[in-house]
DNA sequence: TGAGGTGGTTGCAAAGTGAAACCGCAATCA
DNA sequence: TGATTGCGGTTTCACTTTGCAACCACCTCA
């Protein structure tokens, strides 16, 4: 997590969230438990990264109201971790970043994950951005603006 | 950027493009190229961060082909760093991470920068993930699969 | 009792980050 | 002509973070 001492941080809606998911291994707990996973363990056997790290990345998560734990599961006396709403608003980055993958990091035989529709098994396709009554908008179509919070 | 010298980072859709969008400045940047900026010292007075750090990132966005340099732009013997077409891909991403942002780390009442419809002014509705056949789709209603590559 | 699994914390070495200084180049100014 | 400034970096060095390994507390089961 970079400094980012200046002026710019405090508006942007692209800055603020980075605190929360803009470390390396954020994202891929994240989409874990979208996969169901919850314990500890079952994070770091699959990601196979130090204990120390997932602890603090945890907590970090935890604190930023993405994950939350809850007491038991089965009747193991530990704690699992598992999806806020919040935490479950985080499904189209993924599915974005997933899709921005696929097409631009992976060759065309090369295997790899992909998410499909678990109901017909037909892949996802490409995310759309969409104006309000219906065109598809692209980079350019788009300028920010600063909202002032009431309107 | 975490080692991520696990069995899982091969195949994941998610882990491959966190090399180099993953750290906490390089959306930062992006998002900034999105909104016109192209040369070193714009990044680096709207971004606050220091020279080296901006460097070091603008050169692995490069090599990871999402920016590119382009010889000049007006007369200035310099070089200006523009999106490419995968890195315009990553337009959804952003307008993601942005809509979550806005619904998760703002009050109402806070003032915050929006990406809003160029045409009329209009914000962007909320993103839907949607399958082949129009059925919305929420985390719950897919499923990861490992892909070979043929089909 | 003690052997093993789970969920961490603690050292410590290595790598990454960031502020400031420095540098080469070109255009501008005196 | 010689000095100055701005741009686009690179270098230096103190500080922070990461990651491996060891350790530890707790519980279960034999």
């Amino acid at each position: 997590m970079p400094k980012r001492t200046s002026h710019e941080d405090a508006s942007c809606t692209v800055a603020r969230p980075l605190d929360a998911i803009g470390d390396g291994w954020s994202l891929l707990i994240i989409r874990d438990a979208f996969d169901g996973l919850r314990r500890f363990g079952e994070f770091q056997r699959n990601l196979g990264l130090a204990k120390n790290i997932l602890s603090a990345r945890l907590q970090n998560l935890v604190t930023h109201g993405i994950l939350r734990t809850v007491p038991a599961g089965d009747g193991s006396p530990y704690q699992e971790y598992v999806l806020t709403e919040k935490g479950r608003g985080l499904f189209p980055v993924l599915v974005a970043l997933r899709q921005w993958s696929e097409e631009h990091f992976f060759g065309p035989e090369e295997s790899r994950t992909r998410l499909v529709d678990a109901q017909d098994g037909q892949p996802l396709p490409p995310l759309r951005i969409l104006s309000h009554d219906g065109r598809e908008l692209g980079p350019e179509d788009t300028t920010p603006i600063t909202h002032n919070g009431d309107s």
